[in-house]
DNA sequence: CAGAATTTTGACCAGATGGAAAAATGTTAG
DNA sequence: CTAACATTTTTCCATCTGGTCAAAATTCTG
């Protein structure tokens, strides 16, 4: 008997036959509305008709592409850790540290400004003590930071930067960053319609860009 | 006819009588109850059986005090605002600015390691875009940091501190600090059991101190 | 085009959820 | 102690929610 690949039953994905044009592109959808939703609701909070809805299609069509909304989210967790880990993984030790610095909290400021909806995603995940995700953050995120902060100390002891904590280092990077998304509306009411439009992703820049340099300090003459 | 006060109809608050005993001990039961399940889930997220449960109360037992689950809410929202621009007003701006803005951060720190809960519960309204707080940002938050704005300007005009944005300085203030509230798995995921436990607090106000005073870059001999 | 496979729909279901009503039980001031 | 009030429990309900299923509609492939 040959060994014709068989039905798996239940289709839609799954399988192990290639997607359709279909299925690529619905399930595109599906979690370009499920990152809306999920990004401002968080997992409990929302509901596969609020996903469906947005994603201009009914409850049991959009769960004949995903048979449950805990797949859809796996899937966005999975997604949004990849690229959200990118700027850290840039960090090129080879590098000059000042410039490598800079520019990974350019970029992670970027992040925000391009892909709030993500950052918001991961911080949602936070709040709820990140059930869903623990492990990769034990693992694969400790491991990467781990490294990273080695780079860190490596500089410290060439006398580049100056001698803190690697860790802490970095946290400040994500929380400084991150806070333009997660935190855009408070940002926005406090900066008012004058400041909080366009132009604050340059003036965070700038800000930042001085504060992990100088400090508050003012230099002495 | 005089005017005795009448019964409001259902009784257990709303009423303009003086709250009893009991009235008193479980509205605190069942608000620090809800605490834990909103700052948690979030507002959608959390159910009011959770929140009974967690309370040790049946479900219309705890509707008997809070009539729906959105007042609770409200009521921990207003609580939560208060003390938590406490620190932001505390700012003496006839102070030094070094030791200020040095206690300022401490305070934040603190506030993070006291209160995780109430950090979370306002990071959950944020990522759903404030819906139930918006005017309050719009307002009294705005105002009171328009005020520190202006005292740290003062306090840069006079060279006491670095020329900087007063805003993003505060932004920064309060995304480093109440980040070890909202991203505490992460950061012990990071950290690991030998740093991630009690010490993490003491490790991050000292580093917080020296980046906001000196920033990275090496002192000058 | 015909048949097979895929996609969409509509009807449905069990359990969860926010909340109402009223009866039963406690508490307390006079 | 008892009436008046406060509290708690029991029962109930309408709606929402995650998910199933079979049939209908559509798309693909030879």
């Amino acid at each position: 008997m040959t060994d014709k690949p068989k039905r798996t039953g239940r289709r839609g994905a799954g399988g192990d036959r290639p997607l359709t044009r279909i299925q690529r592109e619905k399930q595109d959808v599906i979690l370009e509305a499920a990152l809306d939703v999920f990004s401002r609701e968080g997992f409990r909070g929302a509901t596969i008709d609020q996903i469906a809805e947005a994603a201009g299609m009914s409850k049991p069509n959009l769960l004949y592409y995903f048979p449950r909304k805990e797949e859809i989210y796996k899937r966005l967790m999975t997604q949004m850790l990849a690229t959200w880990l990118l700027p850290l993984r840039e960090i090129d030790s080879d590098g000059d540290p000042v410039p490598e610095l800079r520019s990974y909290i350019r970029r992670k400021l970027e992040m925000s400004r391009d892909f709030p909806r993500e950052s918001r995603l991961f911080a949602n995940e936070m709040l709820q003590g990140a059930p869903r995700i623990l492990d990769v953050l034990e693992t694969d995120l400790k491991d990467l930071v781990d490294e990273k902060a080695e780079v860190l100390e490596g500089w410290m002891a060439q006398g580049k930067i100056t001698r803190t904590d690697p860790y802490h280092l970095i946290f400040s990077i994500w929380a400084t960053t991150q806070h333009y998304a997660d935190f855009d509306v408070q940002v926005r009411a406090v900066l008012g319609k004058a400041r909080g439009g366009e132009g604050r992703f340059e003036d965070a820049a700038r800000y930042l860009e001085n504060l992990f340099l100088f400090g508050l300090l003012p230099k002495k003459e």
